[in-house]
This record gives structure tokens, C-alpha cells and sequence, in this order.
DNA sequence: CTACTTGCAAAACGTTTGCATGATT
DNA sequence: AATCATGCAAACGTTTTGCAAGTAG
């Protein structure tokens, strides 16, 4: 069953704002699509983010207690170190970290498929402060991390 | 606002269980409770696990993408290495790694809170058989990891 | 007696889906 | 013309919540 992908006004959009986004839920995507005066329904920006999830240029992943696509359409294998105040994301790779967890899963027999690896903490900016300053609220639920 | 939490019959069955089992969605325990003849609402099991988490007793982890709750009264901080087959769960830790995560937090300027490293692949049952032998399914959505 | 718990049913939330319509090739 | 994409609203599964009744301390 090949499949043919076409191109459309939607499409583009959200494919245009996760590049430059890097970072975002179906609801991000929405309400940016929204303000720049552009209707998309959610459920195409679902239906969307799953196949571009199936073909590689996405990848989804829970942050919390919400989906999160990340653009990996130029980008490596890494890890995020999140904010949990702000909801800032940093993306690293440290490949001493992958050679270990490959070990480890050799270790127990598995045939590693998929990793992740998310630190949660208080970035500079929110530590300073020593109070919220959130950019972006709601990354987290309060049980996800109490 | 001091608190006093109160022994039940509902919260020491679900202890109990999620002692046993270590890892278990609020469904899971709902269904073991009522296997045993025990009726004890959905609503009370997340209000208790919610509870737990808060208390430390507990850990709410989204496994594939379902909320699983891990039992970490007597175990220290470990990793997961799910069998996304079976749904096989191994846990581990490796305290190099976890030397490295704290240097990259650091190396970011970030105060780390909470570290989570899964690790998804097929083990060592699953890849022998070459074919899917699901101990327990509906672990990974098909979206989760495709 | 007061504070904490429960069951129940309703509500909230994020996500998926069916279907008729519209766009792309 | 055939296939693919969209909007909309309904459907779904999971988690939360309001409330009245019950239980522990």
C-alpha cells in the first residue's frame, strides 16, 4: 500500500512552525496557527503530527502529562533537560551517556528500540529568581512531579 | 496546612498490591482489587496514588503512554527497560550514568529535580521467539513509538 | 465532633475517528 | 477520476471533581 503524501496549505504551516519551534503539543501548534489568523482544525494537526511522526520527521514524546512533538527532521539522537518552572527545553547529547545505556540493555538481553532519557530541574533563569517566572505554564501537572 | 493521613481498608489493599506487583496502572489495580472480590472505586485509586506519589511511597511514570505507577518505598532512584512486547519492565541503575546526567545538568546550569531514563527494546524472550508472545499488550500505542 | 475517605456519577481533558466535502495529482 | 486531506462533531479512554454519606482518630 504505497502512500503518496501531498502537500497542503495546512501542511506547511504546521510543518513551518514546528521547525521553528522545535518543541510543541498539538494544542501549541493549534493556538500559533490560530494567532497568526490561519484555521486548522486539531484533529488535522493531529492526524498530521502522526504521520510526520511515521515518517521520521517527528518524533512524539510525553513532557509531563502531554505530548510533545519534536522537529528531528535535522537533528540527531538527544536528550532534553526541562525547566520545570519556565518549560524551557535544552536538547543534548552526550555520548558517553549512549554507550553506557547501550551497555546496560546488552547487559539484560534487550535489543535497544528507543531512549529517552528527560531531566527535569530548574534552569538558571528560574533559580535566580528563586520564583516562577513561567514562559510557557502547564507543562507539568502537579502530580507528574510530586 | 498539616495533614493526617488515616488507614482505610481501600488504601491498604492498594499498597498491598502495588507492593507486589511494583508496577501498576490505576486500572491494573482496580482490576486486581476486583479480581479479588474487593470493591474499590477507580476514583479512590488515583485519589490514593496521587496521594502516594505525593508522599514519596510512589512514582507516576508515563510507560509508552499510559501513566504506570511505580512502587518506590523500598528502592532507590533506577531506571526502566521496557520490553515493548511483552511489556516486561527491568529496572537498573547504573551510577555512571547517573555521574553524567548531573554533570550535563550542571554543564547547563540547570538544578535537577527529577531524572527519568527509559529504555525501550525487545528482550531477550521476545527477540528469541521473533514473533510477539504479549504477556500483557496495549503497553504502546502504535503512535507511541512508529 | 472534626477531619479525612469513599462511592458514584458527572465533568474535564487530550486524542482519535466517521463522514461528507474539498483539494491534489 | 482516483487518491488524499480537511473540518466538524461525536466518540473514547483516562483522570479529576463535586457532593452526600461513611469512617477514623
Amino acid at each position: 500500500m504505497p502512500y503518496r503524501l501531498n502537500h497542503s496549505r495546512q501542511r506547511n504551516l504546521i510543518l513551518a512552525i514546528l521547525a521553528e519551534r522545535d518543541h510543541a503539543s498539538a494544542r501549541d501548534l493549534h493556538g500559533v496557527l490560530a494567532e497568526q489568523g490561519h484555521r486548522v482544525s486539531l484533529g488535522t494537526v493531529y492526524r498530521n503530527m502522526r504521520l510526520f511522526c511515521k515518517m521520521g520527521l517527528a518524533e512524539a514524546r510525553y513532557f509531563g502529562d502531554q505530548v510533545q512533538y519534536d522537529y528531528t527532521a535535522s537533528k540527531g539522537r538527544h536528550d532534553h533537560l526541562i525547566c520545570t518552572l519556565c518549560g524551557q527545553i535544552v536538547e543534548f547529547d552526550d555520548p558517553e551517556i549512549g554507550r553506557l545505556r547501550r551497555a546496560v540493555a546488552e547487559t539484560h538481553g534487550f535489543s535497544l528500540l528507543k531512549e529517552k532519557l528527560d531531566l527535569y530541574g530548574l534552569c538558571a533563569v528560574c533559580r535566580e529568581r528563586k520564583g516562577p517566572r513561567p514562559v510557557r505554564q502547564g507543562v507539568l501537572r502537579p502530580a507528574a512531579l510530586t
